[in-house]
RNA sequence: GCCGAGGUGAUGAAAUUGGCAAACAUACAGGUUUCAAAAACCUGCGAGCGCAAGCUCUUGAGGGUUCAAGUCCCUCCCUCGGCACCA
């Protein structure tokens, strides 16, 4: 008998599957469809990680299931190649990123082939192609042209000794990755998008979609919605008020003062003049302070008086105008009621700086020792007190509307998105800046704006991006009034393409729009979209808030893009630690794909474990595959002469095809391998009890595991059309239930005997057998049945 | 500190959601085959007692609910992931 030698035919297949086009997707096609997505790598120059493997390979049988069940699947593949590692080794190499990407894209793509994936090859996008961000671009004009896209200043990540602006991936523990230099903050005009706005129906729209529950929280958390009242603190000496937030305005009895972020707006006025020097000494330091200084000190809370007060608008007491760099600048209006006694933080700097703790909501714990947080009885709080916490809040608010002192409002943690990069390798961002007309935009026809081809692209040493250096692109014409102006040099984050690359899978080739309406209406939304926990806050907040964004100008159909999202774990080590080349734990899908070939990997990778847990790599766990593979083989080609199989095997495999199914749906890929391992172990003990019929059938249910040795396989017991041609496998309800069940026998809920019976058996005609049985009557001896539990086709449990 | 996910054999892990704990795989031990080795195949494999049939114990710790708990409830410990002075 031929013995299994997938590299004899892996290759043969994959080229046959491909020349046919079985996998290509077909727009307006009349069966169900189904939009599968995997988030498109990065492609790196280390190639295709075991990690993609493991979460590509496991959404394809997924696929492939599909596809046999009669859907039109689409399965798309991209590359999402704009990055800072291209750019880096372009500065080391003088080769132009887009040449490094191409080799790189080429390699990602042969060993994509290698493994069988079923992508739509003819659907694949490359952000970095003109082609495709000139509507990464254009997009950026509709929110311009919406007033989402704004600029601002704001800090950036400086590293004094490369004179670069660095992303925050790249600095590391406060340092500069390459140089190890402590970074700074640098202020810089930028652009922002206004994704607050859209924070309420990103949080709301969350129970219309079919997200992992862990993914929605982890959204929840960092949009942080909270529901609170700002109130306004007249000051003493000026006609002007400090307004803070508060979500316990309950408390506002037990305010000892109040505490101003060093960038508060306020801060030179209320200061006075004795107080000057002190407090501008004060805010010097803490702006020495790096933003990676600033949390690691996080307990220690330090502030400095004004010397100024202000006016506690229920009690009308003065209250001592501090500022501490432990109230943070950019939420709440970066200014807070202090209130010792009820809050942790301000307990902690009353304590340091000896001011009043006053309690005024009475609690189970010592005000002396520490902070009571939580919710209580009002007391020392005038004509509020008595009442509890919640309806305070609500009399209290009420109030200061009424007085016009404050009002309910909401804050989120939320913050707009800073969408600049002063990097050369990314979309250039489609602005021009005129000194007569200001701020505009290319126009739409003039799109895309193409990243010039240079010689360096060494940072330009301002802050600025490498662009800024290249004369001849940034001066322009002013599209307007046609003076002399200059293009923005900034570039867009790596976020950018990835936001809506699934939108330009449905319509690839489109000069028109960024896609067909028609064919978005047919397509979207994502049935399953599959990636790493890693993007749950950024890529994928970013990508609703831009469908949500399109959606609103009418460019797609739906307000969300993703009717389900589940996440992978990401694969480690066989040393448990991360892969990386310079702990030279790296295993690389080539070698196992030459040494056991591309079924054995992908199968393997399902096995491994529960799909959304992290592990680490096994070969000889790996190895238990490839056996499992050629006894699969050996047994297909020595069963197929059996004319009939027997009831008990065609029960056995009626179960399979039930758990194999549930399972693929359910993302249990592990589970499922497993049942086909059992199977084939029964099959190998009951060799001759297997037919043709449960061969074939099982050839089907295993393909979307291992396309390879299963077409291989097919075409070997005579069939002419693919495997993966063929209809799903169905199962029968009666088939699995079969002729005997086996009904456990319990005494005082222990296990002591099981017996065979027929399906559907009452408890009448169990009890008899039972209580008559040898084996039970000693344990009933001398004792009295209290009571007796049945049930039905499990288990009966007698009470003594 | 807060939020989320977990803690089950030597190891990766299963457990139809309250009903046989440890499926499947690895490792290990013994055997068949072989001049020998590898491979393959067979047997065993949570702990304890026992010649055996069998019995008892066992899912991080402790308590509870139930005829029945890995699964539900309470208290606590530990690991991982996210956020982190967000008032």
């Amino acid at each position: 008998m031929e013995k299994y030698n997938p590299s004899k035919i892996e290759k043969k297949w994959q080229n046959f599957w491909l020349k046919k086009g079985f996998y290509q997707a077909k727009d307006f096609s009349k069966k169900p469809k189904f939009y599968t997505l995997i988030e498109f790598p990065y492609p790196s120059g280390d190639g295709l990680h075991v990690g993609h493997a493991r979460s590509y390979s496991a959404l394809d049988a997924v696929v492939r299931k599909k596809r046999m069940q009669g859907f039109n699947v689409l399965y798309p593949i991209g590359w999402d190649a704009f990055g800072l590692p291209a750019e880096n080794y372009a500065i080391k190499t003088g080769v132009h990123p887009s040449i490094t990407v191409k080799k790189n894209i080429n390699n990602f793509r042969r060993q994509m082939r290698s493994l069988g994936l079923s992508f739509d090859w003819k659907r694949e996008v490359n952000t970095t192609d003109p082609k495709y961000y000139k509507w990464t671009q254009w997009i950026f004009l509709k929110l311009f042209e919406n007033g989402l896209a704004y600029k601002s200043k704001m800090p950036i990540n400086w590293c004094p000794s490369c004179k670069i602006g660095l992303a925050n991936e790249e600095v590391v523990g406060g340092k500069c990755e390459r140089c190890g230099t402590v970074t700074e903050q640098k202020e810089k005009e930028q652009w922002m998008l206004k994704i607050t706005k859209y924070a309420d129906r990103l949080i709301d729209d969350l129970g219309n979609v079919d997200y992992l529950d862990r993914i929605k929280t982890q959204q929840i958390n960092w949009i942080g919605k909270s529901f609170g009242t700002e109130v306004d603190f007249k000051l003493e000496q000026l006609d002007k008020k400090i307004t803070v937030f508060t979500t316990r305005i309950d408390t506002i009895f037990g305010v000892t003062a109040v505490v101003l972020a060093p960038e508060h707006a306020l801060v030179r006025e209320v200061t006075t003049e004795e107080k000057t020097a002190e407090v501008q000494e004060y805010i010097k330091i803490s702006k020495q302070k790096s933003e990676f200084e600033r949390t690691k000190l996080e307990k220690e809370k330090t502030g400095v008086f004004t010397g100024s007060y202000c006016i506690n608008p229920l009690n009308n007491e003065r209250v001592q105008i501090w500022v501490g760099d432990y109230v943070v600048a950019t939420y709440g209006g970066g200014a807070v009621m202090m209130v010792p006694a009820h809050d942790v933080r301000d307990y902690e700097f009353a304590k340091r700086y000896n001011l009043a703790i006053k309690e005024v909501v009475s609690g189970n714990s010592d005000i002396g020792k520490q902070a009571f947080v939580e919710c209580g009885k009002l007391i020392n709080s005038g004509e509020f007190t008595g009442l509890p916490s919640k309806e305070a809040i609500n009399k209290i608010t009420q109030l200061l509307e009424e007085k016009k002192l404050g009002k309910k409002t909401i804050q989120y943690k939320l913050r707009d998105w800073v969408f600049s990069r002063q990097h050369y390798w990314g979309e250039p961002i489609p602005i021009i800046y005129c000194s007569k007309c200001g701020i505009v935009p290319v126009s739409e026809k003039d799109l895309p704006v193409k990243l010039p081809f240079v010689k360096k692209y060494e940072p330009t040493g301002t802050g600025e991006s490498p662009l800024g250096a290249i004369s001849k692109w940034v001066n322009v014409k002013c599209p307007k009034c046609k003076s002399p102006a200059k293009r923005e040099t900034d570039t867009m984050p790596n976020w950018a393409g990835s936001s809506w690359y699934f939108i330009r899978y449905i319509d690839p080739k489109n000069s028109k729009n960024l896609a067909d309406l028609r064919k978005l209406k047919y397509w979207m939304p994502v049935d399953w979209y599959n990636g790493g926990m890693e993007h749950t806050t950024l890529h994928l907040l970013y990508s609703r808030f831009w469908h949500k964004f399109l959606y609103d100008i009418g460019v797609v159909p739906q307000p969300e893009p993703y009717a389900k999202r589940t996440s992978h774990g990401i694969v480690l080590a066989e040393d448990g630690r991360k892969m990386s080349k310079s702990w030279g734990n790296v295993i690389n899908p080539d070698d196992v794909v030459r040494e056991h070939g591309a079924d054995t990997l992908r199968v393997y990778e399902m096995f491994m474990g529960p799909f959304d847990q992290m592990i680490a790599w096994d070969t000889k766990g790996m190895i238990g595959v490839r056996r499992f593979l050629e006894r699969m083989w050996n047994l297909t080609l020595a069963c197929v002469n059996n004319k009939k199989s027997d009831k008990e095997m065609l029960s056995a495999f009626n179960k399979l095809v039930k758990k194999v199914s549930e399972d693929l749906d359910s993302a249990k890929f592990n589970t499922a391998i497993a049942s086909f391992m059992e199977f084939s172990n029964l099959m190998s003990a009951n060799q001759g009890k297997v037919g043709k019929d449960i061969i074939e059938k099982l050839l089907i249910l295993f393909a979307p595991f291992a396309p390879h040795i299963t077409e291989e396989l097919w075409r070997k017991i005579g069939k002419k059309t693919s495997v993966h041609l063929q209809k799903w496998v169905g199962y029968s309800e009666e088939l699995i239930q079969g002729e005997k069940i086996t009904l456990l026998v319990q005494i005082n809920s222990k296990l002591r005997d099981k017996i065979e019976v027929v399906p559907g058996v009452g408890q009448k005609e169990i009890e008899a057998m039972v209580l008559g049985n040898g084996k039970i009557k000693k344990w009933l001896e001398g004792k009295e049945v209290k009571k007796i539990i049945f049930v039905p086709n499990k288990l009966i449990n007698i009470v003594l």
